[in-house]
DNA sequence: AATATCTTTCATTTGTTTTTGAAAGTTTGG
DNA sequence: CCAAACTTTCAAAAACAAATGAAAGATATT
């Protein structure tokens, strides 16, 4: 296989997992792209390679910066704006864990405490198994909410390193 | 807050968490209901509960017997079918790792060690850039899925146990 | 202060996913 | 074998999400 076309499965294969975990595609591949870019693009850029509008790929840049994962950059002399991804994958990663539990875990968890306070009738089956269930989820929520906040510290190796030293037999 | 209205509340967290995450808000809400409910229902009970039709209804239980979350059940002397979701928390979560894992970061990581297999000049810069970022793509994936392969055969007391041991200072 | 270069916005359009519901299919009991 | 009870399918419709591109907004240059 050649660079270009491994290239275009790299972008394609990441804005599938993107879009199944509920990122949009167009912005996992545009990050895809970046991310085996060793120069910063300019929009321009990225219009090209990706085939997309302007709008679009304006948007897409945007929101990349917001989630930590692309920062612009400007050359002495020229007035475009190039775009340039973190390229360390345990970072990444933590960016990508930290933005999600900001935006999707945190809301989940403050409801569930909330609804695990609901008091009644402990003779009600239904109240009962209300109860029971949200009382599990919650707790369950705040494990991974813990581990998740341990990851955001820690050094991959550590963190990887760590886990598999207990795993391992 | 009384049981009705926090049933909703739970069942609407459970459907905006499940959307975010990239799987169909409608079957988490079934879930969520299923959940909730000390005894198994019928298509029919889903259907006025949610508001949704048939067709949904059908399609949706399906889905989530699929992804080994919920059962069918009989009562003797009826016809009808009942629905009857899993309750242990831990084992939910396992599973939904599991089903992910198999249909999503599976293919993926075929993909990421064919690209990294891929051969080129290195003193090309965008070689070396994609070799470098697929390369270590691909081992966080495998970290990943190591990690996932533990949890999918741990006990919860164990695994989070385990973890949280690691970060007692 | 006029022009050129580049960026951002957003009303529309396009594309994708989900839902509907009527029809077809299946199973059970008389 | 028939009909009632229930389940499944799937083409079409509705709902939702993403992308377009022209126009407006910046910012630098002469």
């Amino acid at each position: 296989m050649e660079l270009p076309e491994a290239k275009l499965k790299f972008i394609e294969a990441w804005g599938k997992l993107g879009s199944e975990w509920g990122i949009n595609r167009t912005m996992a591949q545009v990050h895809a792209l970046l991310l085996v870019s060793p120069e910063a693009l300019t929009t321009e850029a990225v219009m090209d390679e990706l085939s997309i509008s302007r709008g679009n790929a304006n948007m897409t840049l945007r929101d990349l910066i917001d989630w930590g994962l692309v920062e612009k950059q400007h050359k002495t002399g020229e007035r475009k704006e190039y775009f340039y991804a973190e390229k360390d994958t345990w970072t990444i990663a933590r960016r990508v864990a930290e933005e999600r539990k900001k935006r999707e875990l945190d809301p989940v968890i403050k409801i569930l405490s909330q609804l695990s306070e609901v008091k009644g009738d402990e003779k009600d089956a239904a109240f009962k198994a209300f109860n029971s269930s949200v009382t599990n989820i919650n707790k369950l929520a705040n494990n991974v909410n813990k581990t998740l906040e341990t990851m955001l510290k820690a050094e991959e190796n550590w963190f990887f390193g760590a886990i598999f030293k207990i795993f391992k037999k």
